[in-house]
DNA sequence: ATGAAATAATAAGCAGGCTTATAATGAGCG
DNA sequence: CGCTCATTATAAGCCTGCTTATTATTTCAT
């Protein structure tokens, strides 16, 4: 990257555009999917995470999915309020909950799982098995790069 | 895409989460450097698509921008009200306003483009020309199978 | 010419991310 | 013990995206 004229730094201008608008795209994709039955990209994320990791606290589900506790915080109140997730208390440590999926999630989940499987497989359509690899290092060598800065989790 | 097993649905979640949060850091990594100047992603695309065709109308802006005409309207508003922008009246047609960057943007375009090349630089360490241009080569072809649902713009 | 349909911008209100600041609890050290 | 500091969750308020609905204007068919 050191030294690189001014083509290659429009081209990684343009890449950082692609980057946004491709998840931007996919994320939209998918909650028109997903709005008929009151759910979303950032929900599903959540109890995805959630089901794989049963009682995570707040701080490493937020972890898990780099984002910020408090940004956490107001989904899990809205997951909580539909029933969809509990907050139980940890007896150890009084100022944390354990978070666990409800039993209404279980069937959620596999409507949600078909409807991402329907957007990814037309977002990835003519992509060879070999090709979404790569993409998946590409922007795994990235992340890596820029989560340096950031404030280590769990 | 088509009968790939479990494992190869997991694979494409992760990338897809992969995507989200790449996006995620990158932005998140660019508004800290920016912020301290009162600037951020989101303002710093709409100049810089701004200073390069000048004079557009909003809706075709909010096009390349590839978001909704009112999510645009009122960046513009705080960016008219700093004195960024200009919003001129199309004699040909009353019902629309043509952009254009004010006097004030060519600073801040150096200074935004500096800052952009920092965190690409960063994002970007240990990728050569050529990872770079598979990875938007990656990215424009799941783009361009997601936006043909999407309503096409000018 | 005139009335219907399309288009440009906006308003209102929601979703989901962030920073900064606070309250409660836990942990460590004198 | 008691004081300080770290950690967990939350509150308040901002930013930026969205959908849906409204207003003003243009365009086009009749």
């Amino acid at each position: 990257m050191s030294g690189m004229g001014e083509s290659g730094k429009d081209s990684a201008t343009e890449m950082s555009f692609a980057l946004h608008s491709a998840a931007r795209l996919l994320r939209r994709n998918f909650d028109r999917r997903a709005r008929d039955h009151g759910l979303s990209d950032a929900r599903w994320q959540v109890l995805w995470h959630l089901t794989r990791e049963q009682g995570l606290k707040q701080t490493a589900l937020a972890g898990r999915l780099e984002m910020a506790p408090i940004s956490l915080a107001r989904l899990l109140d809205k997951l909580q309020g539909e029933g969809l997730v509990e907050r139980r208390p940890d007896p150890q440590d009084r100022r944390c909950f354990k978070i666990y999926p409800t039993d209404q999630v279980q069937p959620a989940m596999a409507l949600l799982g078909d409807l991402a499987e329907e957007t990814r497989n037309h977002a990835l359509d003519g992509f060879t098995a070999a090709e979404i690899g790569q993409l998946q290092a590409l922007l795994g060598r990235l992340r890596k790069n820029l989560i340096g800065e950031e404030i280590e989790c769990d």
